[in-house]
DNA sequence: GCATATTTGTCCGTATGTATA
DNA sequence: CTATACATACGGACAAATATG
């Protein structure tokens, strides 16, 4: 029965916990860089701010701590999570795991619907490029690799990623020009579209390999660097200026 | 009333916060099958069990619901999960694309602390095999797949086979009995692991890949049948006996 | 269809323990 | 070492939704 594909579209009405309600609030404004890697999150405050209890906030808290977006220090509070040079380490060698397999399972040139998100990202990234907004050339790049695990079709693949994109956008944060990272990027993104487009997904995947090991050696690098200048240590007991 | 039983868990909870805590003793709880799927965990009566207040229990109830372990339906309570169809070929999918690229990323004999394990668990299946213990059965061959994935020292792609894993229990506790189905794979496991000790990773790999197939058909063809005559959807009201 | 009882969702007050100045 | 601030955890309260008769 068709019908029940509509219980998906029930999160999208009114028919959600306040504590989930409060999560996707606090995942935005780290997602935007308004709370950052190390900021601590008091309880009172924030609660008082959102007019919601402490307890409903603390659930979303545990929420946002098993996304790896939060780590919570006990008795001491909530933060930001600062991801270590290891993170970046581990959040690329699952993402070289996770997509290219998804693109070497690529035998035949995708459907529209599945193809069309891709190349839309490859687009807005030319034109962020354009116009000289690293913003946005990140965040097209963001959603070109979402575009590339949505091939394999499956939910519990794409909200993988999405987390794993939204942890790697800590550690963009804590450096402090995102675009210069991405824009070396973009030609490279073309020709893994070409490749899958002609139905070559072990070519694409190829390609998708090197660039993310390129991508993660150059990170890394400069990760390590700003990291122990700015001694951004979790727990330093960093706050909101 | 049954619930009871779980004060024989109030002594493992002490160290780490409260939530995490109560967390780790309801997971422990539904792996075992003590919880079965379509379970309604009544906050109020296991809060009062546990010793805790119902607060915590509510965060600890956030942390399984985003393990997949619980849904909470709004107003009407937390529900152990029973896992739809689709979602046993999400995770079949899942397992395949994870799975098979670690393995396939094996280029020479692995060492003794990372082949060590698998070993291990195959043969404990034989051993299991050997004395007719299912349900050991069954945990021999969630540990060797378990082991296959450590193989790319991933501490993230580790803790996500966990979860896969974990819910994969779901479906095997929805069917009577478990040991059948895990009985005709033994021996495809130790050729898996004569190519693995061989350094042939996409050896492995392609007999795994079959052998994920096989037992996702094996299993989905079961689980429809089972899962519909029980009837069980996730809104009806099934309570402990 | 209606009235009642139960359970969840949410908030508040407060006591305790911990970390830090 | 004391004092302060804060997180942690508990229990009570009430409204809202749901299940039950």
């Amino acid at each position: 029965m068709a019908v029940q594909e509509l219980a998906a579209d029930r999160e999208l009405i009114g028919r959600t916990s306040r504590a989930e309600q409060v999560a996707a609030v606090l995942r935005a404004r780290i997602a935007a860089g308004w709370f950052q890697p190390g900021d601590r999150l008091p309880e009172h405050e924030i609660a008082e701010t959102l007019r919601v209890s402490r307890n409903t906030l603390r659930e979303a808290f545990r929420l946002l701590g098993h996304e790896r977006l939060l780590v919570q220090e006990l008795n001491r509070g909530s933060f930001v999570r600062v991801p270590a040079p290891a993170d970046v380490v581990d959040l690329y060698r699952v993402r070289r795991t996770i997509e290219c397999a998804v693109v070497a399972a690529v035998a035949a040139p995708p459907g529209p619907p599945l193809l069309a998100p891709i190349t839309t990202a490859v687009d807005a990234g030319r034109r962020a490029l354009a116009e000289r907004d690293g913003q946005a050339l990140g965040t097209a790049n963001i959603d070109f690799h979402q575009a590339l695990v949505a091939l394999a079709g499956s939910p519990r693949l794409d909200e993988l990623m999405r987390g794993l994109l939204a942890e790697l956008r800590l550690v963009f944060h804590v450096m402090d020009n995102p675009r210069w990272y991405h824009e070396p990027y973009l030609p490279r993104n073309e020709s893994i579209v070409a490749a899958l487009a002609a139905g070559d997904g072990p070519g694409a995947a190829d390609l998708l390999r090197q660039y993310l090991t390129d991508a993660e050696q150059q990170l890394v690098e400069a990760y390590t660097n700003r990291g122990t200048n700015r001694g951004a240590s979790q727990s330093t007991n960093r706050r909101r200026p």
